[in-house]
DNA sequence: CTGAAAGCGCTAACAC
DNA sequence: GTGTTAGCGCTTTCAG
């Protein structure tokens, strides 16, 4: 492996000179970048990224915390957060917390500042203030945030969650729909109500819901059903709805993979859908595309939310930088409705498509 | 951020005692790292991982090139080899090529030795000598390295695409199936069947279908039908056989995702998959747990080919340190058949399930 | 078993 | 614009 001191040498300039020649700085005379561009390529050299590291004080390598690569949603999220920092230069560690609150923590107190220049952080239950007491003084910008507003102490990317389920049962509405239930509210939430948008994503989109149904219908009387955000979970749900001679007309699932786990479900008990009774799910995975029937549901703007996630991460690096006080922001990323077969009926639909 | 420096003066020791006993080396007397540890701890001392990566030459951060994290195989690769790497402590960087050979060929050369100690990769079309130009001498192991044999010049991990084939075609006639269709072949191998099992993993599976169908069926006659491997692809190929009359009553699927886009599209068609047409998938996804019909599939055990991966990348490491020649291994991954309603019919299922 | 000294390869600060 | 100097924080000799 060549040096910066041997290209250096064989460029005729110093080691400091070459090292801003190859970084682009502009206060190199063009002929001697040149030069030192030209020594480097012959000796085939690379940068030794530890040491550049070990000198600057950063590395241009971002981790996301996730719970887990297999569910779509996630993995979308990765895609694509791992495509814009691409573009950036930077390149993105991924570590899975498998749902495990204590493991994610863990993680974020693993991430040393000295290998990593900032934190994206899917979090399944942590608040923020938690998340700081593990993560020191290191930038972190987290996906969902479900803390009390008082506790926002970092910048934050937020799904639609307002918009999206006001969308969807307004859609319900215009299908005709008449009752319509809200599946994935976790026990509590299901017995006494949202209190407040508190905690979790899941009793943010249910207190939503439930706003939109006392909206557009004028009352959200018994429209909770109570279940995990996953595919097992929906299977049994279904089930169980079916067993009570299912009540609704419409379910409209918290997210994706529930969604999913509920048309199976039906599917299995000889429910039609939408006939019988219609299905929305929220996120937008591929998967959506290719179910029979297809699934109507929310599709976020992944591709929006990384870059508003990458250019937030820059802002507080800037701040940082410049020892100013960083207050906190939040961006809530756009999403659209994807009217399917799931509420629209097979016929409705030409195929594959993600449109 | 506390040194390891004031570590060792807070502990009474030298900086090399300190750091021989923080790495839990056995040199050092039970107490002398029962002091240092609490120092350590005391000061909420983090190492810095750049100076260490810098003076000891290896980072434990190891990068996956792999085409895209939205196709549930990848996901699943990346996954589990994330969580076998943290059993090691190591960490993943996940670099997408976007199904792109240049852009692949682009992320190998950019990853500097200094940033990682090893390269996974998933490569789309590259062959292992190509690769080896762009990494140079750094470690390598290969997915389903479609390399001819005499340029298998890393260690691989390949699926199960002899077994996996027969096991698949050997279950469809179990069921009675006749006239079974290979559906994913390229166009080339489509037309003049295949020359070696070379190059790439669809012409191997394709291979392997053939001889299977000629080993069971005695024949393999106008058996091929030409696709990507895209759920995309999938649909429109479904259209196109049910065009020309659906002159298949079982469709073989090289992977997962074109088995959803031919179910999709026979679905489209009003086709009844399985009683008119069977079809089975390869990787055995999540998603196949819960479409309807299940997906018969052959599930890859991808905690087992992580864990090798992960095994044989140290050897490699190994190795380089006694600078021994390193002779490239290949391992082939278990796998199962996962028979599920998409050939057996609906009533076989008893609901989700990945076993 | 522990300590002293050297240096990994780079960039930042400053002098010219 | 360019060169000189120093040192980031750690591990690795090697001497005791």
């Amino acid at each position: 492996m060549a040096t910066l001191k041997e290209v250096a040498k064989a460029a005729g300039v110093s080691p400091s000179t070459a090292s801003a020649a190859l970084r682009g700085l502009n206060i190199v005379k063009p002929d001697t970048t040149h030069k030192v561009i030209d020594a480097a390529s012959k000796l085939n050299y690379h940068i030794n990224l530890s040491a550049r590291a070990l000198r600057s004080g950063h590395t241009n390598i971002f981790t996301l915390i996730i719970p887990d690569l297999e569910n779509d949603f996630y993995a979308k999220l990765a895609n694509s957060l791992a495509d814009a920092l691409f573009i950036d230069g930077c390149r993105l560690i991924i570590q899975i917390s498998q749902y495990d609150s204590g493991k994610e923590l863990e993680l974020v107190k693993q991430q040393s500042s000295s290998l990593c220049d900032g934190l994206f952080i899917c979090s399944t239950s942590n608040t923020a203030t938690t998340i700081q007491g593990a993560a020191g003084d290191r930038p972190v910008l987290l996906f969902d945030d479900m803390s009390a507003p008082e506790e926002e102490c970092y910048d934050s990317i937020n799904t639609t969650s307002q918009g999206g389920m006001y969308a969807l049962i307004h859609h319900l509405q215009q299908c005709g729909r008449k009752r319509i239930g809200i599946v994935g509210v976790n026990e509590l939430a299901a017995k006494n109500g949202p209190r407040y948008l508190g905690l979790t994503l899941r009793k943010r989109r249910y207190a939503y819901a439930l706003a939109a149904l006392e909206q557009l219908y004028g009352s959200s009387e018994g429209s909770a059903i109570n279940a995990d955000w996953s595919v097992e979970s929906g299977i049994t749900t279904a089930h169980e709805l079916v067993r009570q001679g299912m009540p609704f007309d419409a379910l409209c699932c918290m997210n994706d993979q529930l969604a999913f786990g509920i048309m199976r479900g039906l599917a299995e008990t000889g429910v039609n859908v939408p006939d019988d009774v219609a299905v929305t799910g929220f996120d937008g995975v591929n998967a959506g595309g290719f179910t029979t029937p297809t699934l109507t549901t929310m599709a976020i703007d992944f591709a929006g939310m990384a870059h508003s996630a990458v250019s937030m991460m820059r802002r507080q690096l800037e701040l940082r930088e410049s020892s100013s006080p960083m207050i906190p922001q939040h961006v809530i990323v756009g999403s659209r409705l994807l009217a399917r077969e799931s509420t629209l009926g097979r016929t409705a639909s030409t195929g594959f498509t993600t449109r």
